[in-house]
DNA sequence: TACTATAGTGAACATGCGTTTACCACCTGA
DNA sequence: TCAGGTGGTAAACGCATGTTCACTATAGTA
């Protein structure tokens, strides 16, 4: 699965350097002097290639954005043998990519902008929501509910906000929500709201004592070595 | 309630058309002359208020962080007596303040950042969101849950998820989400999901509780007094 | 009155930016 | 052999940026 560098072109090389870059400082935070030695080409040859920094921008986003059909393409047609796998879009595309992939952080950016791009990917994981759903719904899984254009928003709005917050809920829970072990817990309560509502977890067999002291002090957090902030 | 302007000190004009310029466009995507020809004073004037447009970007934060702790000061004051009303804290905050205010926006942009103040912003909102499940627990109108930090964290992210998609949600409903009538919308389906899953709200047979009933339907509240809002 | 602190400005400065230009080193086919 | 396309670069250009500097105006105080 691996190439040699030599198999990608320098024009790609650019385009995927950008990316990270644009990931990690936002577009406007990167120069192209930046972007052409991390490349390691002359700031001269991104212009040739491009033509413009905006340029290069519109081409990362509209090659994330063929990136992440082609898995959600992927992702729809296995996934309708199998409704009962009630799975987050998001995880599901997160887990298709590797694991230090700045895609995720890209497209984080992305949804915040006002740009082409963010539109289609909003609306591509809109439809998904409610293809899900419709699924759900045929096999009596859940109900339309009152509004059901609106509960299709909620689902798809929850599942990006995991995306969306994961550095600050990484921070939170220590546990990447997006890794493996982080989408195991996470997806337990999802699964239990989402299936009973609030209530539920009271009838399954758990014992509330404990579980309630952890959730009365926030203070309670464990492993804090030395409290180091002022 | 209206002050004329001349209450305010250029230092405070400043740093609130700042507030708005850098909700609009991003911090990094206004320029120094540009807040200055907002404000109508010198770009001068600007660096000598502030040190550096770094300062002011810092002052900007600050203060942003002090209107929010001073909403949720209130907000968390005034609603332990009525716990029984489970408002979304981002629908609350963004009631406390005028419907033009960019704050909402700033704070969205700043929760994708890794600032101090981003930081703190969403610390407190998970705190917040503690006290409100510790509430309903009391109340019984909710369980803790098998991950009850998880369960924390995942309403407040579904919380602010409304306010980082607002945008998108708006064109996607046609109606803003955090406007008036898209709150009602919004809070009926969150609060039929959270109170009994996704099953709630037809006709299929989710009634294991009774739990239904105790959290309140949107359509139930009182002191909705003639509804102007179109 | 004179002194001093505060608020404010226009013009300039140094820098870093995106981009352009002129040029080089290869191939490849006729 | 050479014409021409392709991929690449160093150096410079013009400009917008954040910031500084020298200076004015105003108001309070001794």
């Amino acid at each position: 699965m691996r190439l040699p560098p030599d198999d990608r072109t320098s024009r790609s090389i650019i385009r995927d350097t950008a990316l990270r870059l644009f990931a990690d400082y936002g577009a406007d935070g990167v120069t192209v002097r930046q972007i052409a030695a991390a490349a390691r080409v002359s700031p001269a040859l991104v212009i040739r290639h491009f033509g413009s920094k905006e340029g290069l921008r519109e081409e990362v986003d509209s090659h994330l954005v063929r990136t992440i059909e082609a898995i959600l393409k992927v992702l729809t047609e296995r996934r309708s043998p199998a409704p009962d796998n009630l799975q987050s879009v998001v995880e599901a595309v997160v887990t298709h990519l590797p694991s230090d992939s700045p895609i995720p952080r890209y497209i984080s950016r992305l949804l915040l902008d006002r740009s082409r791009a963010a539109r289609a990917l909003f609306h591509r994981f809109f439809e998904i929501g409610q293809a899900t759903v419709n699924e759900l719904l045929k096999a009596g899984l859940a109900a339309p509910g009152p509004d059901p254009e609106v509960r299709a928003a909620f689902l798809m709005a929850n599942d990006l906000a995991v995306l969306l917050l994961r550095e600050h809920l990484t921070e939170l829970l220590r546990v990447d929500p997006l890794s493996a072990a982080g989408m195991k817990r996470w997806a337990g309560e999802v699964l239990a709201i989402y299936s009973a509502g609030l209530g539920a977890g009271s009838a399954v067999p758990v014992r509330k004592t404990e579980k309630q002291k952890v959730l009365k002090r926030p203070s309670t957090q464990r492993a804090t070595k030395g409290g180091k902030q002022k």
